[in-house]
DNA sequence: CTTACGATTGCCT
DNA sequence: GGCAATCGTAAGG
């Protein structure tokens, strides 16, 4: 359960509200439906990685790999709250941005977090950080307790829309687009 | 090699 | 509600 995880780079930090998954060769909607040799290559090894990806030449957007190695699967991070390294996340975003969008929507987590193609494969540590994380370093940390969420379809997608994938934890005001 | 297309966002009318 | 921005992929010639 990534709902209420906090996802950490460097000193920001992110509690996630909102995600979608993303399955394989099964899935027309996902990067890898086209098998392991494209861009989502990543989605077929093992869980615990990051996969990143560019969206319309724009934004950076976040996912987290979650099957076995060899099965193609990740969950997209579409919204949260930022937690922790406020001030850096609004330099990033733009000072006119308010604090409970800095982190709302895939494009925009992906920026609060300084998110780069670079960093698609990366190993997620898992755990609490260190006082001084490091610049580069990525971690994941599940929720303490359990959260309150909610299913929906998918967003911004034309096929396989009708799959119930998406999860928000419905009373977060970092939920990103529709709440049913 | 050339072209078309997004797992989006924010500004414009 | 409409649409431009912008570039890595993927598809087509």
């Amino acid at each position: 359960m990534l709902l209420g995880a906090v996802i950490r780079h460097g000193e920001v930090a992110v509690r996630i509200s909102e995600v979608e998954a993303y399955l394989g060769p099964l899935d027309p909607a996902s990067h890898a439906f086209r098998g392991p040799g494209g861009r989502a290559a990543v989605m077929f090894g093992p869980p615990g990685r990051l996969y990143v990806y560019l969206s319309y030449g724009i934004h950076h957007c976040l996912n987290v790999v979650c099957s076995p190695d060899g099965v193609a699967s990740a969950v997209l991070l579409r919204g949260g709250e930022v937690i922790a390294g406020k001030e850096i996340a609004q330099q990033r975003r733009g000072l006119r941005v308010p604090a409970r969008r800095l982190a709302s929507g895939p494009g925009n987590l992906g920026q609060a977090l300084g998110a780069e193609l670079s960093d698609s494969g990366a190993l997620l540590t898992l755990g609490s950080q260190p006082l001084r994380p490091a610049a580069e370093l990525w971690s994941l940390e599940p929720a303490e307790t359990p959260t309150p969420w909610a299913v929906t379809t998918r967003i911004g997608i034309s096929k396989n829309a009708d799959a119930p994938w998406r999860f928000i934890i419905p009373s977060d005001p970092t939920v990103s687009g529709r709440r049913h």
